[in-house]
DNA sequence: CGAAACATTGACAACTTTCAATTGCCGTGG
DNA sequence: CCACGGCAATTGAAAGTTGTCAATGTTTCG
């Protein structure tokens, strides 16, 4: 059994809101749901859980027993360095699926960032499953292939500069939240300098001066609006 | 067909002497190879090419149709950013596979870095192979899988100090290639530096800092013996 | 309302880049 | 065989960016 001693098991199943898991861009026009095997089965089989705000899920080195889907709220992944610091590995909102390790043991520890929702599921059945079901083994592939992705972005993001970094991130929360134009940012300045590398002082300095040049709005600390996409895509390329 | 006008396409068949796609750790003990279905794959549907020194074997943007896998030689995956610079997503040895893009377009260039031989093989076979083959699929999600924590090890790799990320670099390099304590570098400092995001006279000085505390030891330009691993290791964190 | 955590801002230090010059390596052709 | 030319690599000095340390302002939440 799982020993998360700040979770709880939800009896209920709340409905999905987005399908973020599979390739992205995939808004489910006209109400009627597409089919989504992996994601099915993962709701079929898995447990709801509720973690409050900053507690773990998972703790790196621990057996990788468990994949997770996020309902609600938001999750980050990250490790300590042996010098003290912490890497935020990845962020995660709702529909997006994470613990998939293909190791034995996790190689990131997961915390909550705010109240959440995850359906959790045994890894060994995901792969049971995916070798049964040529269907169910491609989309795990697809979710393997869009982590990749979005790794290997953020990795080209840390070769530039300050001010890029903060861009591409801003760019990348817009594109997976898509609140329009608003950024609502679940994490503290902190993170987000764990997560590019940078320290938070140099994130707050950076935004200052993308708000100076009119690229962007700080309307509340956890509330950006973006002005003028094409500057920030200017520094993005 | 493939139209790559420096390219020939060889009749013969090499022997691989590497399956460095599978999970690493996979020594051919006692000289019976053991099974690799995808790889197997490969080479049997596959096309050996031979791409020259410093030629394209893919461009960033087109159809990523076929993927790779590296026979001899060594291949670069990179973009170019708008304001010229380069930015080295990767570095491929023989065993390696690459362009295994999970979209339509590949979203790199690949270069050979010296004379290189390769097994080209229709993307959409391996698909279809792994659609009929759980064995082949899961196969595929295991070099996925390798990839994905590759490129998360490079990933925290680029957070740290320069001496930090040489001294990662030059790590990576000795696990990959296996020459014991020689690493024999097929690319230029450039390349280097374009991999770790620093320009390349900081890698220069960089080694040469290295060389001083006699961690390691400039052979010739393109040849590095690691002396005291340990040492490296402890800016490995 | 008040305390604690989060965020901003400034000054200075450290590290990396930039610009410039020099040295070393290697293949070609005399 | 040696000289030359071209590219890679090294090295130095100055400039720029980011990190560190410290102080202050702001938001959140009990």
């Amino acid at each position: 059994m799982l020993s998360h001693a700040a979770s709880h098991i939800d009896s209920s199943r709340p409905a999905i809101s987005s399908r973020r898991a599979s390739p992205a861009q995939n808004p489910d026009v006209g109400g009627v749901p597409k089919q989504h095997p992996l994601i099915d089965a993962m709701h079929m089989m898995g447990a709801t859980m509720s973690f409050p705000s900053e507690t773990e899920i998972f703790g790196e080195g621990e057996a990788a027993d468990y994949a997770y889907q996020v309902i609600s709220g938001g999750v980050r992944t990250y490790k300590i360095l042996r010098d003290g610091r912490r890497q935020v590995a990845g962020f995660y909102l709702p529909g997006d699926i994470f613990g998939l390790d293909f190791q034995d043991d996790h190689t990131v520890s997961a915390e909550a960032i705010t109240d959440t929702k995850v359906v959790v599921v045994k890894r060994s059945m995901l792969m049971t499953l995916a070798g049964r079901d040529p269907v169910i083994g491609r989309e795990l592939l697809n979710v393997t292939g869009s982590e990749l992705r979005r790794v290997q972005t953020r990795m080209l993001l840390l070769l530039k500069s300050a001010e890029e970094r903060v861009a591409g991130f801003l760019l990348e929360m817009a594109e997976r939240a898509s609140g329009g134009n608003v950024v609502e940012l679940p994490m503290t300045r902190r993170d987000i300098a764990d997560y590019l590398g940078l320290t938070f002082e140099t994130v707050s300095r950076t935004l200052r001066g993308l708000a100076n040049k009119a690229a962007i709005e700080v309307t509340a600390p956890r509330r950006i609006v973006l002005r003028n996409w094409s500057a920030l895509r200017l520094l993005n390329a």
